[in-house]
DNA sequence: TTTTTTATTGAACAGTGTTTAATAGGTTTG
DNA sequence: CAAACCTATTAAACACTGTTCAATAAAAAA
């Protein structure tokens, strides 16, 4: 192995460290309680060590912003066992929802935290990725007869819009204390609900 | 008129004053952006001052929350004068899509922003009336038989969820790039297909 | 007129993201 | 091997942030 090999080497990894030791904290406090200096310090790095390695704050969050659509792809494409359409579209809900139950944090940071870079667009593909799956569903749905009359375009925005409601209300806990029941309660029998509608179309 | 009395009229004014200039702010810049630096040049005070009137930042913050609730409140009420119960519940939907579109920085002040502080569920009596009246309606739809078999807390949240779901995707505006639709497009045809839906329960 | 209350201020504290000049160390070259 | 070079790292600095607080000017009460 070259020198120039092995710099690189330590280069990727040191990427790695970053990121590991930014994705600790993210998820533990959130963008805004994230630090430069505290992810630098996590890793016994000085603050502007980062900064060789990532352009700024935001980079380093859309790495992660990345990273959490790709484990949720992967947990929508493990759907694809379930061959009815119909059914492998009740269950892409439960997915989008089971996510936001055991990844909240990654759920807020690429759902509800807002972007204070510029950068909007760029590194959008594997979320393009999740909804294109998503309207491949519904259309699979609609050639066997379901759906008839609908745009399929707005009823993937309608789906998407519905369950990422009753996500992102779960996630903010606004909801529970006016209900008085629990959050996993609500998102649950909601999207219940939500199916129960959606069978009679 | 006394002087204690005037004096009280002035603390009153100068509460007003302080809330106009961080209403200002807080709907151009976001939570974030917006520093108490900010808000007292803009109303020419030291930023000391500030604190002489409300307790931190977050104060002034769930001011403009609960202000951005009472006015959205206000205009559910005005769809009260739709006589029958399920086209007023189909209202109510388009009175919070309008609200979404026309006063998009508070609906980000009051359904997207991340609350840092720690004093959650105070205040909240407004937001929680927002949601009683909804489900009112959806009471009444049920009394004359529609929803037959649905519970009303459940439909509730679930209409909730869907609604805010359109509408808090079309603030982040993280949706129009995927379908090449405008977000005015997607958020009234989601709606439309939501109400299709729904029509057939 | 003196005392007391009230509102306002500017400085200070501890934190933030980011930039940069200096530096230590390994790598390459003469 | 020594000199030059490159590269990763650092501490310090800059301009911000929310918040606190002693000092203070102004107004009201005594």
């Amino acid at each position: 192995m070259s020198i120039a090999k092995r710099k690189e080497l330590e280069k990727i990894e040191m990427h790695k460290r970053i990121l590991d030791g930014a994705r600790k904290i993210f998820l533990e406090k959130g963008y805004e309680q994230t630090s430069i200096r505290n992810i630098a310090s996590e890793i016994s790095y000085s603050p502007g060590s980062i900064y060789f390695y990532f352009k700024d704050k935001n980079e380093i969050f859309h790495e992660l912003h990345k990273e959490g659509f790709r484990l949720l792809l992967k947990q929508m494409k493990a759907a694809d066992v379930i061959e009815d359409p119909y059914e492998r579209y009740k269950e892409l809900g439960l997915v989008f929802i089971r996510f936001a139950q055991h990844h909240t944090d990654y759920y807020n940071l690429m759902f509800l935290v807002s972007e204070t870079g510029k950068a909007r667009g760029e590194g959008f593909e594997t979320a393009k990725e999740a909804i294109e799956h998503l309207s491949g569903v519904i259309q699979q749905c609609q050639d066997q007869g379901r759906f008839q009359g609908l745009d399929n375009k707005y009823l993937t925005f309608m789906t998407m819009s519905s369950v990422h409601g009753i996500c992102s209300l779960y996630c903010k806990d606004r909801m529970s204390g006016f209900f008085q029941k629990s959050g996993e309660e609500l998102m649950l029998h909601g999207y219940e609900t939500f199916l129960g509608m959606i069978d009679k179309s």
